[in-house]
DNA sequence: GCGCGTTACTAACGCGAGTTAGTCGCTTCT
DNA sequence: AGAAGCGACTAACTCGCGTTAGTAACGCGC
């Protein structure tokens, strides 16, 4: 204990938690300081936590099963955007991967080894998390879940669906297939549709159900869904394609039945991974923004961790990037 | 505390820390655990850690730059490997991702607040890592770095790219290039190039300096490379790029060029990430164990923290997988 | 009836901080 | 001169648990 260098013992801890109002002198504090530095003293995290009833530490629960997770290509940078957001607010980031049916996360709050969570990927049959969240426990969800009163912070799916389409619809596209990102199921593949849904309807295309096909988180859906698209829907002249690994299997598809992208179909993907832009053609997409999806989670949770006020939902925006994958249409059928 | 339903307190610990040598009698036994179930009584985290001198925490230090960890297709699936492994052995993850001039990762383990740490991506310019494994802290390198002496975890790069090399040379290639991963100063990038060396070495085929161009982690890196390997050594019917996301560029490299894959140019990757058996054609690759790799440096540390022997370095199979983008060379210039 | 060994527990200390309620010495007011 | 006030600290309690040493009850042998 630096007590000895200086002086006392008590004041050393006014010191290190910079407790200006118990008047310290400034030749103690400064003398404090050296011998703590110099004797490379630092408080003990678990002593810290105890006495103070706080861990400093935040949990973040990862919902996906071990196979989404090796597939989401962006889910580091989102960690990272958690991660450094809460070491500004002083936290520290606990990790709990759980695949869906693995329960019992609830330990970690329970044990107070963690002040607070971040539930990545929840799911709407998830218990135990309702049980949680209904007993008052600090959770931020990241993602949509809307039966949970729980902050929430996601991406403006629908939004970001909507400007994709409205990109085709402005380049003359008129037959514009859909290819989902997920099944159903999941919010985030519904929203997506609905702002495609919503882009037609602004532009008054009327909207056919056979335009739409599922994908399911990887190429060899997408490729599926466009091989069936293109046999039952002969004039689409663009497409939307709400993940871009899923984009990545389309492309491959349009490629094997001799079209060609952008000039006989255009392709919109979703997301914007790295690899994106080395597609050929380069992918216009929609940009996640992975690392600001993270921080911002990370913020909600400190700020409620703080007492701050919290926005019950939060969305950001995403940005239409446009590459090579997009062009004019050239068979107008539905023109004015 | 739950001895007020049943009976005492230093029992509760007792039954909790499942110390069956403290004779505890059957019936007193149930009783607790019932008492515990009933109340929803779980201990507290720090109060444990501080108590018992542990924090059964592990640390995982992420020395990647944002934009590495971004590019980074396979890191979040060695995370799950290490949570889950630290989970069987009674640990929880905390990750602190640093990037590279962004010093101070010590505190975690100087305050106790994890058992020890796993250091992911380490450079040999890292002081601070140095002198903690001086230090004797309990450390596990997860990559390679020669000087400092602290058990390490990695794949054989070495191997895997000899294997890779081999397949080509037994199709028949003779002159093969080699396009590296990353910059050679990256251990990995030189290993990999290692093995490639040792491959054509055993088969007796000359090495020639001018078929090895450098990559840098992303695909327009391949693509440049690709390039200029193709303007420079008009005669190679095959190439090993270190990387699949740097393949995916030299693929296109090589389709710009009026060349066919594998008819014209055979393609081996490395690290197998998912994508790749999408990418056209789909890729031969060498599978990187991402998931096996941050179990084994789990594994590792957690062996280490409970005194049982860690051999000093691990390296881990990668696999061969062939895929389309590989072929019989067809104009043998080298054969006998 | 006493010593001795078991069995089945419990009182009390210590982990290393944060925090409350003082204490001590010195001015300032009345 | 005595009370009150203030600045600069510190003794001692608390957090919730692990752990060591110790105790009470009981049986057994002689």
């Amino acid at each position: 204990m630096a007590a000895r260098a200086g002086v006392s013992r008590t004041t050393v801890s006014f010191v290190l938690n910079a407790r200006t109002d118990a008047g310290i002198s400034p030749g103690t504090w400064r003398r404090i300081e050296e011998a703590a530095r110099e004797l490379g003293y630092h408080p003990h995290g678990a002593a810290r936590a105890l006495a103070g009833g706080a861990s400093h530490t935040i949990g973040l629960v990862l919902r996906q099963s071990a196979e989404q997770v090796a597939a989401d290509a962006l889910l580091a940078e989102t960690l990272w955007g958690v991660a450094s957001e809460a070491r500004t607010g002083g936290y520290r980031v606990l990790v709990e991967p759980l695949s869906p049916n693995d329960g019992r996360y609830s330990e970690l709050l329970v044990s107070q080894r963690v002040d607070g969570l971040i539930v990545s990927g929840p799911r709407v049959d998830d218990e135990e998390l309702a049980a949680l969240v209904a007993d008052g426990f600090p959770i931020i969800l990241q993602g949509s879940l809307p039966d949970v009163p729980a902050p929430s912070v996601d991406i403006d799916n629908r939004a970001g669906a909507r400007t994709a389409v409205e990109h085709l619809i402005g380049l003359g596209h008129r037959r514009i297939g859909c290819i989902t990102n997920a099944p159903l199921a999941y919010t985030a593949a519904a929203d997506r549709v609905a702002g495609y849904r919503d882009a037609l309807a602004k532009a008054e295309i009327g909207f056919d159900a056979g335009l739409i096909v599922e994908g399911a988180f990887d190429a060899a859906s997408g490729h599926a869904a466009m091989t069936s698209l293109l046999a039952e829907a002969k004039d689409v002249t663009a497409v939307f394609v709400a993940s871009d690994i899923v984009a990545f299997g389309a492309l491959r598809a349009i490629r094997e039945a001799g079209r060609r992208v952008p000039t006989d179909i255009s392709v919109v993907g979703f997301d914007d991974i790295p690899l994106a832009r080395h597609f050929d053609p380069p992918l216009t997409t929609i940009r996640l923004p992975a690392n600001a999806l993270g921080a911002a989670a990370g913020r909600a949770l400190v700020d409620r961790l703080a007492g701050r006020p919290t926005s019950e939902r939060t969305l950001l925006p995403t940005e239409l990037i446009v590459r090579e994958s997009t062009a004019a249409c050239r068979n107008r059928t539905g023109g004015p």
